[in-house]
DNA sequence: TTGAAAGCGCTACCAA
DNA sequence: TTGGTAGCGCTTTCAA
């Protein structure tokens, strides 16, 4: 059937532990005897099972990583740089959709550690930080990626969120606009929260304000609340010059909703998204947005988590990269009212 | 450290048979003892290690999923499908992103062998069917998705690529358009291969041709390809009034060419995509496309996989999905010329 | 009903 | 240099 360390001990007439220093390079074997082995694997087709290896203490060169929804093109590209880095390293990654759902999380998180995982990548909300604390006994390592965890035990990776939503507030500002609101996910979502904080604090230096009227959130279905929000707020009296999206799905709804009331973008409406995915590029027009690093953010991560692995240590907890204005079509200065 | 299933049976004072035996809900068990040795699990907040029960025969409840590139939208909705449905059934999922190259491919074949996952499915192209032959010895079961396989030991989920090249050519020439171009990604790709043939077949029914040298192949690049093939396209003398373009990704590329050309869409140049992917959704006009039922084929892929897991068995061979025309805004019928 | 014991495939330590 | 062997944590007969 399948052949094991046994079947090319038989074949090659040494004992197991031979075939053992073979396969990991170790202890004193003869050139000879090592190139008779290594023919014997190669003859039956022998694989070392990582499962029987793992059991015996040795990693299981597996990594878990959690994010909201893998079809949402900033969690695919998150995972398309994890995956890339990890690969490089020897780590293949269990991906899981958490679908931000609380019970979910709880459940992927029994999964990984029984499927013993070496680390984990969290890129998901959890209310519940304690639901870490069987993982941390256990000393499996985490890095939370593009969302911030007040657990000490956790390492975290993140784009500059507060400054991000101050570069987008200050593009506005730039171009004029002093009527605007915001579009949010659950606020329940730390990386929106600052994206906020900052957004509203740039206006405040400008001395202007951001009356929670003019701040919508919704759940997680980002491009239908994206849209139903939008519509809410441009049929308001005094409607807003000027929408702030935390990412860019709400901004698509945005831009949609829009449309549908037959206002331009950016003549009648500017819009700034976030994250700066595929998607803004190719909207109609393609959104102004506020760039992530994705690509570093997954491969920080991920060496975050195996440089843990290797040597356990307390290095720097959180990690902010920068993140970037980037300017396209969907927003423009205001020119009348 | 950890709760093994000694740990447990010492604790509860019991044998580990008997604790193995409750964890499985086997062999017959006091209802005082079951519950007193759940207490014990409880208290340690035991889990039992699949690896170790993999070791004894058992299965590793983990599916690997092979795809080009986890970061193009069509895949990362295949993966999230993949992982949805087989998350309900008790299976974890192993992304590997291949770039479509063969040895990334066998590299991954290996890999995912040595970590005796118990099935795959594979979504990217292969030059080389035999390497799945090491599998088919081992009997891990295999599904493609999305691409034929020439393979009599691999179940095949796809969308009828033919038709949907059927359906394009038909709605253009329902359009009135006569001069019209294939934009596809490498010819190796088996469905690439498909939708031309459909689509050509229907142009031959109206009479019409579709000269090889309006056919445009590129490589993995789809963005980029669909861009310069267009702009190579478009500035021939008699140029295409319509294009086929075997994927959303190199339909957004041509709809950026003729942009920068300053053609517009429809009115100069009709556009039809393949995959209806969330991208089709929110381009610049949005895109007329061939709908594959995406969420339909992730399912159906794990509930073969999983079928072949359970009872082994020669069941039917390739399932074929219906491709849907929907259309949106990129296409329109031939006014002038 | 319960438990002792033989593996599963591999690593690592200790003798030879 | 080599090989024997004791586990790793769990499942599964087979006796008791």
């Amino acid at each position: 059937m399948k052949a094991t360390i046994y079947d090319v001990a038989r074949e090659a007439g040494v004992s197991i532990a031979a075939v053992s220093q073979v396969i990991n390079g170790k202890g004193k074997i003869s050139e000879e005897r090592r190139n008779e082995i290594f023919l014997v694997m190669e003859r039956l087709n022998y694989r070392p099972s990582v499962i029987a290896a793992a059991l015996t203490g040795k990693k299981t060169f597996t990594l878990g990583l959690l994010v909201p929804d893998i079809s949402n093109p900033f969690f695919a590209e998150i995972a398309h740089a994890v995956e890339d880095q990890g690969h490089k390293l020897g780590y293949s990654i269990v991906i899981c959709s958490t679908h931000n759902e609380d019970e979910r999380v709880e459940r992927y998180l029994t999964l990984l550690q029984q499927k013993s995982v070496d680390g984990m990548i969290i890129g998901t909300g959890m209310d519940n930080v304690e639901l870490l604390n069987p993982l941390a006994d256990k000393s499996i390592p985490i890095v939370s990626i593009a969302r911030e965890m007040s657990s000490p035990y956790v390492q975290t990776v993140h784009v500059g969120d507060f400054a991000g939503g101050k570069l987008a507030a200050q593009h506005l500002l730039d171009l004029g606009h002093t009527r605007v609101a915001v579009l949010a996910e659950h606020l329940k979502v730390s990386s929106s929260r600052e994206r906020i904080r900052g957004f509203r604090e740039a206006l405040t230096c400008a001395d202007l304000e951001l009356p929670e009227a003019l701040v919508k959130t919704g759940g997680f279905d980002l491009l239908r609340d994206g849209k139903r929000q939008t519509m809410e707020l441009l049929q308001q009296v005094n409607r807003p010059t000027a929408l702030f999206c935390c990412n860019d799905l709400l901004a698509i709804g945005s831009l949609q909703a829009a449309k549908e009331l037959g206002l331009r973008v950016p003549e009648d409406l500017s819009i700034v998204g976030f994250d700066n995915t595929i998607l803004a590029s190719v909207t109609d027009p393609p959104l102004t947005t506020i760039a992530q690093p994705i690509e570093a953010m997954g491969k920080l991560a991920v060496d975050l988590l195996i440089a843990q692995l290797t040597h356990p240590s307390d290095a720097k907890l959180t990690h902010i990269l920068e993140p970037e204005l980037v300017v396209r079509k969907s927003t423009g200065t205001m020119a009348r009212k």
